[in-house]
DNA sequence: CGGGTTTGACCAGCGC
DNA sequence: GCGCTGGTCAAACCCG
């Protein structure tokens, strides 16, 4: 199996800031928006999603609706990968939080399952599970090598369920570019090199 | 007692 | 083939 991976989506932009910044929010006041434009041809596959808050509430829900919901003030980039080189497809999604908590409350539940020191870096990486029974996402957990005010967090894989507590916007329009697709070929740049 | 965490062992992929 | 590395497993442990 390969490491290499398609990377799109990754609008690199300021987002408004949280109208209501003052947590906690009731979820159904929660700031939400698709972040949906057509990625830069300079995207690179070392760009984070980078979400200026001290503490981040965010639901990631993709395909085919990508929702970022929030309770703090905002100023993000993100980036979405697909891996090519799978029987089926998984959806990766990874942004860098500045903040002070290793674990922050995205709306679901989860199980860790391993921890792991990495090559290079001081700060270990932590594995969780999503503890809905028959949800196969995963998320991975660990400090900016670079800057560990940073928490780099990872999504594997689409929830099969709407989170236990976190309302989910079915009514908000779907506004999908040619590029947020399932098809990796479909990225003109920064394919992978491998397979 | 049930569910979550810890942590060493194990496994697969990759490069040399 | 071998060693390195990242990812996962699972038994032991912890805690409410």
């Amino acid at each position: 199996m390969s490491t290499s991976y398609s990377s799109f989506l990754a609008p690199v932009m300021d987002y408004p800031a949280n109208p209501n910044p003052n947590p906690p929010l009731p979820p159904h006041q929660h700031f939400h928006q698709n972040i949906l434009d057509p990625f830069p041809a300079e995207f690179q596959l070392s760009d984070y999603l980078m979400l200026d808050a001290d503490i981040l509430m965010g639901l990631l829900m993709i395909p085919p609706r990508l929702s970022i919901v929030w309770s703090h003030r905002s100023s993000f980039k993100c980036k979405k990968e697909v891996k090519k080189d799978k029987a089926e497809v998984a959806h990766r999604v990874a942004f860098r939080t500045k903040s002070d908590l290793e674990i922050m409350d995205d709306g679901f539940k989860w199980r860790k399952y391993g921890k792991k020191s990495v090559k290079n870096s001081p700060n270990p990486r932590n594995y969780y599970k999503c503890s809905t029974g028959g949800c196969n996402v995963k998320k991975r957990v660990e400090r900016d090598r670079e800057d560990s005010r940073y928490v780099i967090t990872t999504y594997d894989g689409v929830h099969n369920h709407e989170s236990p507590c976190v309302v989910y916007y079915n009514q908000m329009p779907l506004m999908v570019p040619d590029g947020w697709t399932l098809q990796a070929s479909s990225f003109p740049h920064h394919s992978s090199s491998s397979s």
